[in-house]
RNA sequence: UCCUCAGUAGCUCAGCUGGUUAGAGCACAUGACUGUUAAUCAUGGGGUCGCUGGUUCAAGCCCAGCCUGGGGAGCCA
């Protein structure tokens, strides 16, 4: 039996087995909080039904001791599944001592060297049951649609295609390299099966420090044949919508967990914003506005909102203080008013941190150079500025990757790149390919990269080159958008990540 | 690679302009409490203040270098 199940088995009497999320006692009654991968239920040990012996067993159990617990299902609407069992026997497969993570804060490093405890936790239960959600919306979207699952090679022989860094292994004797991106061959099979779509893991070996970076993450490419860039991004709109429809549906309990508000999410599923890399930049540039307002003008707003919000935190915590300072406060009060002021220090913390960068980023997106790509702050202005995710296409061709198809006027490149909003940027990168052999050599060698490699490419263009798009997903910071998580490292159980191998 | 912030008990942190035996909460142990939702009460053990060197009568605090980590730039999903 299962937690998740005990909904169907009112009243009846079931064995749970699992772990001890935590436990409560007092004098005759012991509560545990058991979880078993499936859920979490509020178990009772009371002394007058199980005894004395089988009591102090209960009230010797400690933190993620692995138990089995037999009883009777009760409804109880306070519980977390609304459901709790009144045990009458139990058994201790191990009393565990020392478990390192406690129910209470921890620091980031600490966590992530526990990352195969951390697994254990409510939070990242819940998003790793969202992970899941997603993962198999992926699979079913496309599926239902009659795609293709095939996957591209992890080992490639060059280390050409664009600027990144790759990782080098040793292939019998030969450099080899991990896969920065399956798309050049996604394109060589969906010349074979028509609409298809790779899910695997790609390599990155820059340095990156940030929030949204990952060293290995997992990537959806997919690949249609016959579709120009307007009907790749109508599939980019359809796929994200379906995947967020799917999370809501079957998410609840885990997004109230996380303490995500869904109704952003939810906002999300109308028609995505579509504007060309021209008009994305004057409106970074405040010379166009959205629904009225120019982007400093929101920016200038969010900047004043976090300067009251600022000083009304700065007044409360004083005001706890004052609270704090009179005598004879007993030790529960003193634990809630500090608890309180570290919650609001903390925010205070944020709140400077905004009013340093907004200013900027104000300044970085007004003095924004036209042909040049959008740094992270300028994704975040643009955003700010609308509630569902922001396509922007027809990028200048010198700033993308060399096997873009270009607009007629031969300026852009036809391209796109979602944006997700409230700060997560980009989460899906595509287009257009270029169907011409001449074209696609003249940017090879404009991007000097060495034809040789490409031979096998330049083949799809010599027979049966047909109109094709596609694009590629990054699965953790969907995840993260999702989940409005603060860093991509939650969204996989085992972040690879600059200076993290370990677990 | 560059910018920026940090490293004090098992964990999260406090430690004033350098000043005597280094503090709290949680966790752990023991006891008290019949229904709790991480934070009820009492008692107790637990620390080479990241490392190395320097300044000083005196360094957790100041200076230099290094190491580790957080956030960001570049690059990108």
């Amino acid at each position: 039996m299962q937690i998740k199940d005990l909904a169907q088995n009112e009243g009846k009497v079931v064995t749970l087995n699992g772990w001890v999320a935590n436990t409560r006692d007092s004098k005759g009654l012991v509560f545990i909080i058991l979880r078993d991968g499936s859920g979490y239920c509020q178990c009772i040990a009371d002394l007058n039904t199980i005894g004395e012996e089988l009591f102090n067993k209960a009230k010797s159990l400690t933190q993620e001791s692995s138990v089995s617990f037999t009883g009777k299902v009760v409804k109880d609407e306070r519980q977390i599944g609304g459901y709790e069992l009144h045990i009458n026997d139990l058994k201790i497969f191990q009393l565990t001592h020392d478990y390192p993570i406690t129910n209470k804060e921890h620091g980031v490093e600490f966590l992530m060297d526990n990352r195969h405890l951390w697994l254990r936790s409510k939070r990242q239960w819940a998003i790793m049951k969202i992970r899941n959600t997603i993962i198999y919306s992926i699979h079913n979207f496309f599926q239902q649609k009659g795609f293709v699952q095939m996957d591209a090679p992890l080992f490639t022989g060059n280390a050409a295609e664009g600027t990144t860094t790759l990782f080098e292994t040793d292939f019998y004797g030969e450099p080899a390299y991990l896969s920065q991106s399956g798309q050049l061959y996604g394109e060589a099979m969906a010349m074979a099966l028509g609409n298809i779509y790779t899910f695997g893991p790609t390599f990155r070996a820059e340095k990156s420090k940030t929030r949204r970076h990952l060293s290995e993450f997992w990537m959806i490419e997919p690949e249609m044949t016959f579709y120009d860039n307007d009907q790749n991004m109508d599939l980019i709109e359809e796929f994200l919508h379906f995947v967020v429809k799917q999370t809501l549906e079957k998410n609840q309990a885990e997004f109230e967990i996380l303490g995500r508000d869904t109704t952003k999410l939810k906002d999300s599923l109308k028609p995505y914003i579509r504007v060309t890399y021209t008009d994305a930049v004057e409106i970074l540039k405040s010379k166009k506005a959205v629904n009225g307002k120019t982007a400093k003008e929101v920016l200038e707003n969010d900047l004043q909102n976090a300067k009251n919000r600022l000083s009304e935190c700065q007044s409360q915590i004083k005001d706890y203080e004052s609270q704090m300072s009179k005598p004879g406060l007993k030790k529960g009060q003193i634990n809630y008013f500090t608890s309180k002021i570290a919650g609001l220090k903390t925010e205070i913390k944020e709140l400077e941190e905004d009013l340093r960068n907004i200013p900027q980023w104000m300044e970085s997106a007004a003095n924004f150079e036209y042909g040049s790509d959008f740094g992270g702050s300028d994704e975040t202005v643009l955003t700010r500025l609308f509630d569902v995710p922001v396509m922007v296409y027809n990028w200048p061709h010198e700033i993308k990757a060399f096997y873009f198809k270009r607009t007629e006027d031969n300026k852009f490149a036809k391209g796109v790149d979602v944006l997700a909003p409230e700060g997560y940027g980009e989460i899906v990168g595509g287009g257009e390919r270029e169907t011409n052999i001449e074209l696609l050599m003249g940017k090879i060698n404009e991007h000097k990269l060495p034809m040789e490699v490409f031979e096998w490419y330049l083949d799809l263009r010599r027979y049966g080159s047909v109109p094709h798009s596609g694009f590629g997903l990054g699965l953790e910071r969907l995840v993260a958008w999702i989940c409005k998580l603060d860093h991509v490292r939650e969204t996989i159980p085992f972040p690879r990540m600059y200076g993290r191998l370990k677990p």
